[in-house]
RNA sequence: GGGCAGGUGGCCGAGCGGCCAAUGGCAUCAGACUGUAAAUCUGACGGGUUAUCCCUACGGGGGUUCGAAUCCCUCCCUGCCCA
């Protein structure tokens, strides 16, 4: 079998590390505790989590023992690594909130049994912590010149944002968060993006400096599409691995959606498919990718959502877009009563109470521009009014350009 | 604490008394082309019971003026230099 570094790396998941060759043997005799950190920044995580998660996960089928961290401590600081400017601060009721929901959308990859893989929250043990003893005991090994020239504090230095003190602190609370998990856990390897190497070298530093003992750090490449954009990113915001912010049928069109160029990577990524698999379906050209693209979101959508909700979604778009199937109901549906359509409503207003215009003027602009659809049929008139006989098998289907779909359905 | 420079629409960045819902770039959206991809071209791009009418908007508040993003006062925030 071979050793799961190796699988990281041919997956792409490596981009930093500390000690490689010395990592390489220590994981091959499992279980080695490692842990990875997650901001409760919000009560869903998005899919550019995925990238740690399925990391975790590899390891975890190697039999690693993974902690997630949710950073309900550090969250109350903020991270200024890599950001350009000063996060928002979260009252603590929000961020204990924002925690739960993380942590069940983890255990959708992970087995965190308290056994086989833990789930910690840093406010346990950063909560109590008394400022005079932390700046005794901890704060006296950092040196402020080395800090500076971390990669993930110049950016900030050199912006007109600057950094406030508190995000500076960060970096001591993440060092203490792996001290701690090592202490406690004999935690001795964290993973991470590659934003998070200077904190993560500042952890494995403090280990050695007080317990003498050697830790390892691992990042994975910041993701960006082919494009430039941010992992997970959409115009319309985040892709969320939570079903009521995400549905699993948008979800689905999310994947389907990957530029040609992120192809392979995205299928090493995001599924478990093995690599000669990945490389089968990347090697085909023009639109036979089509094809290896549904296979990603039907993989991923699977991961996230389980294989039923995968099924569905991959229907409802067979639906609407290759006429292949007639099982609309995974995508995203508005009720209206009866009797309001049998009194008739006005275009604009469909197309906004489907959540497919953002407003009346909006809607204006994308009947103008011959956008907007009902039916299949492009809508030109402005003032067009929607009533009961433009019911097809019971349901309108409203469109957006060319692949934002919306089912209006009626109730009695 | 003192001095200087700044805070403009999702972002960057012009404007410096009326012609400003605010040049330009990026992003976004639609259309054409196509493979539910990319690139390219064209158009749109604050909101409102579509009106050449109203509302909201140039860090917050107050003021000057017929009229302010533009001038004055004050508060808040940021950077740089000095302490």
């Amino acid at each position: 079998m071979s050793n799961t570094l190796d699988v990281l790396q041919e997956r792409g998941f490596v981009q930093q590390c500390t000690d490689e060759a010395a990592l390489h043997k220590v994981l091959d005799q499992p279980p080695v505790v490692f842990y990875c950190g997650f901001d409760p920044t919000a009560d869903s995580l998005h899919c550019g989590s995925l990238v740690p998660i399925m990391a975790m996960a590899h390891l975890q089928r190697a039999g690693h023992t993974p902690i997630a961290v949710i950073g309900g401590g550090t969250a109350l600081v903020g991270d200024p690594s890599g950001k350009t400017e000063l996060r928002k601060l979260l009252s603590p009721e929000e961020i204990a909130r924002n925690g739960q929901g993380i942590l069940a959308q983890i255990q959708r990859y992970l087995t965190l049994d308290g056994t086989r893989g833990l789930f910690v929250n840093n406010a346990d043990w950063l909560g109590p912590l008394r400022y005079i003893d932390f700046l005794r005991d901890i704060g006296r090994h950092f040196r402020v010149n080395e800090m500076l020239r971390a990669e993930a504090y110049k950016q900030r230095l050199e912006r007109e944002e600057g950094l406030s003190f508190i995000e500076f602190n960060y970096q001591l609370l993440q060092a203490y968060d792996f001290l701690k998990l090592y202490q406690q856990h004999r935690c001795v390897l964290q993973i991470g993006g590659d934003d998070q190497w200077s904190n993560i070298l500042a952890g494995t530093d403090l280990i050695r400096k007080l317990e003498a003992k050697t830790a390892w750090g691992l990042t994975f490449p910041l993701l960006t599409t082919a494009r430039g954009d941010k992992m997970g990113k959409t115009a319309q915001g985040a892709v969320w691995l939570a079903a009521e912010r995400t549905s699993p049928y948008d979800f689905y069109q999310y994947w389907i959606n990957t530029d040609d160029r992120d192809l392979e990577r995205f299928l090493a990524y995001f599924t478990f498919l093995p690599m000669d698999e990945v490389r089968r379906l990347s090697r085909v050209e023009g639109s036979a990718l089509q094809a290896s693209k549904a296979v990603l979101a039907f993989e991923a959508t699977k991961l996230c959502h389980g294989e039923a909700e995968a099924e569905k979604a991959r229907q409802a778009s067979l639906a609407a877009f290759a006429k292949s199937s007639d099982d609309l109901s995974a995508m995203p549906t508005t009720v209206l009563p009866r009797a309001k359509l049998a009194a008739g409503i006005p275009i604009a207003e469909v197309l906004l109470q489907a959540g497919l215009v953002e407003s009346k003027k909006e809607a204006r602009r994308l009947i103008e521009q011959g956008g907007a659809y009902l039916n299949g049929k492009a809508v030109t008139q402005l003032d067009f009014t929607v009533r009961e006989d433009c019911l097809e098998n019971g349901a309108i289907l409203l469109r957006h350009g060319k692949k934002k779909f919306h089912r209006i359905v009626v109730q009695d």
